[in-house]
DNA sequence: GGGTTATAATGACTATACTCAGTATTGAGC
DNA sequence: GCTCAATACTGAGTATAGTCATTATAACCC
């Protein structure tokens, strides 16, 4: 076999090695997380399926999670691309966040047990990279979301006074809330969705003072 | 030996064992979960403490956030009650919530990996009856929150027309993404008290619309 | 107080996430 | 192509949450 048929300047065989272990732990695990659920998927199981040891798992992955976050983060990013690609034309702010924010509610609710998981990866982690992930991950949508703030200011139909930032902050609660309680199963799907999620930011924007 | 030495109409003999049995497990489990942490702490010590089997404690307590549930609750309880008796007179409706959440984040501040698991426990619970006791709580708690609502449209600082229920959950939930963002460890503890959660609070009373 | 039933307690056992001392593979210098 | 250091992989082993068949205890009835 000759020495190298990959082009020059190409990673090693041990890079492209833990490439393609990479990638059939991500879909070992996958395949198992969607046929059999979080929780009864073992990582025996998706160890086996990906043709690699435990321990091996374990040097890809720091725990089940992390796991679980691997999965998601490609998705997530989809489900990102999607829902500011698809804001309504001339819509207010506050449909356009519901638009938003209720694509990420579709997305979960392919999968709700998978999503809990997730979600409370994501918020509870204490791990410091993967703190430092979900941080990213937060602030990328947060800057997308000001955008519409700022453009929404231009049209006139938010104050110039507010401070971005903050509003970007308090929008991402009122989503973070309504889907922990749907997730929690304190509260029911479509009342979240329909309801819920629209009069709460609709109260975020209009405020509580007297007229 | 007398065979009944407490008065008529008293629990029997079991049911007092239980009480006690269940006494020794919260103190057990205090003594430990503050001494050595949440997770240092195995069930079978806190059962070796309490004088019990391990079989014993899982009768008594469905899983370990459970008894992490069971110690908190009572202080829960009395930081409520302090909270709304310490509200200092004539401040504005941003002053008494922040007063209030500020209450309960002095208390979590105590042993802040306690009350990471906690919280976690409380928004994440799936356990029908969990999920029903966490519910109650935080209905308790919005109960209270409504009564300063009421009494700040009463003074005419918020307007007539709102909804105080959705004010409510609104209020509880950008206190909750406050309390996450500190517990995950995204935002320290003194910028989220002394300004985060404040601005927070205010933006929502104040609004987004133009003047 | 003896017999019977219902309830409570027990601890050996199971299931499973994660570790680590030992082994194998890769790549670089000669 | 050989040697050796660095890196990657392995799977038996460990720790621990939670279970369940068995045993003990309390309550009740005659």
């Amino acid at each position: 076999m000759q020495t190298s048929e990959v082009s020059p300047f190409q990673p090693g065989l041990r890079e492209r090695n833990k490439q393609q272990k990479l990638e059939r732990i991500r879909q070992a695990a996958w395949e198992l997380f969607h046929s059999k659920g979080f929780e009864a998927t073992t990582t025996r199981e998706v160890a086996e399926l990906a043709q690699i040891a435990v321990g091996t798992l374990f040097l890809y992955v720091k725990d089940k999670q992390e796991l679980l976050v691997l999965i998601y983060d490609e998705a997530i990013e989809k489900t990102m691309e999607t829902a500011f690609s698809t804001i309504p034309e001339n819509a207010t702010l506050l449909d356009e966040l519901v638009h938003i924010f209720g694509s990420y509610f579709r997305f979960y609710h392919q999968n709700p047990e998978l999503a809990r998981a997730y979600v409370q990866a994501l918020l509870f982690q204490s791990k410091p990279g993967q703190r430092q992930q979900a941080a990213t991950q937060i602030e990328r949508f947060s800057k997308r979301i000001a955008e519409r703030i700022v453009q929404a200011q231009a049209r006139g139909e938010l104050g110039l006074q507010i401070e971005v930032g903050q509003a970007c902050r308090n929008f991402f609660a009122l989503y973070s809330a309504a889907l922990t309680g749907w997730l929690s199963g304190m509260v029911g799907y479509e009342e979240t969705v329909n309801s819920l999620l629209r009069r709460s930011l609709e109260l975020q924007i209009q405020g509580l003072l007297p007229d």
